[in-house]
DNA sequence: AAAGCCATTCTTGTATACGAGAGCTTGACT
DNA sequence: AGTCAAGCTCTCGTATACAAGAATGGCTTT
């Protein structure tokens, strides 16, 4: 598997619709694009079968390409499936997870703590990622891990604005404590209902913080 | 969200993989495709993106498109993910499934008795489907029964070859009747085992098959 | 006779040209 | 003055042309 030239194009566009540089519901002119990548239509088309079939846009034929909107229904479902998706990995992880692994998540959660007693929010984020990471492919199933991967990345944008909400993050950090205490007893059932609830508190959050905006409109 | 033309030829050739009018491995020519759809290369290119993106064909550049050889190793771990995103569906449908959709249950479980009954194993196997499309739906989440449509779509082909093996039919019969149960009790954890044992049974079948496969060489 | 190299041919990747449909603007009519 | 319709323009969808890379076959050499 090798990468071509719209793969690229398609990996840059993802990043810049994650990262809002299109706010969703804007139109993605190919004309102008294309010249921007100094490449003609065909390959930017061909990134835009990836971009849709990632459901990160819509094609409406003869109108042209939109960034997809997603409501706060489906955002709740992903994040939903997000915490279930989790829970598996952490159930396979339980009954496969290697002693290196539970020490590279405790060196992972030791780094949080710093982050946390630092004030960091940043470095915070970024070693919740390694943990949450090394869950997935402790599932020892690639395609489990892949999906999960898959995920997390797209849920990425709305998980980062409730991590701030207070208190969160030492909350946070003594869930993963439990988590990797499960994992290490090989409690199969305990740590997919600890890792589910973990996650699920991200989709109440972000819920609450719907409400908020909602009302403060 | 509207149909494309790319999308139907997308469609005709994800049926023709699955149905195993192409082999894995064997190469897709676009010039042929092309001529037999009764268009240019660049809608068949186009569809080619969207199969590589649901992880059919794989683009080898400058090389062609191939079938993609799903290995065991990838089969099995698929069929532990249908099995654990089965039972997520289970446990969100124990709290949220009508009544309505508890009797459509009931109705297509007897239709999978009479068919069993009558030694119909098409029309078990279709009936079968009905009944687990019922469960994705009932999650009451949308996201997640898509997810689930699709990997199940995807296994089709490897599942149909292992329902024929011996009493399996009946087994499956009363197993569905056990998490129909769990589902009216509205006991999510036993309803989320119960799918999850009952489709990993799948997988296991599917290994055993391969096991015999293997060795009949 | 076998192996390696070169050339030819076939196929992919990309650019471009052309047709068609959707939206917008302008003008006319009520 | 407002609204509706018709024409125009702009963009998308598709075909086609062209360039570059890979495979294959034949020829030469050891």
């Amino acid at each position: 598997m090798s990468r071509s030239r719209s793969d690229l194009i398609a990996e840059t566009l993802e990043d810049e619709i994650l990262r809002g540089r299109f706010r969703p519901g804007t139109r993605l002119d190919e004309t102008r694009l294309a010249e921007e990548h100094g490449v003609s239509r065909t390959p930017l088309r061909e990134a835009f079968q990836k971009l849709a079939a990632a459901g990160l846009i819509e094609q409406q034929p003869r109108r042209g390409v939109f960034v997809r909107e997603v409501g706060a229904v489906e955002l709740l479902e992903m994040f939903e499936v997000m915490a279930e998706i989790e829970a598996s990995c952490g159930r396979l992880a339980a009954q496969r997870i290697t002693d290196a692994a539970l020490a590279d998540l405790d060196a992972a959660n030791d780094r949080c703590r710093e982050a946390l007693e630092a004030g960091e929010s940043d470095a915070y984020y970024r070693e919740n990622e390694v943990f949450h990471h090394l869950i997935y492919e402790q599932s020892g199933n690639r395609f489990l891990a892949a999906e999960a991967g898959r995920l997390h990345r797209r849920l990425k944008p709305f998980r980062r604005t409730q991590l701030h909400l207070r208190g969160r993050m030492a909350q946070s950090m003594t869930e993963h404590q439990a988590i990797v205490a499960a994992l290490r007893a090989g409690e199969a059932d305990r740590a997919a209902r600890l890792l589910r609830e973990h996650v699920a508190v991200q989709g109440e959050k972000f819920h609450h913080l719907m409400a908020g905006l909602r009302a403060a409109e």
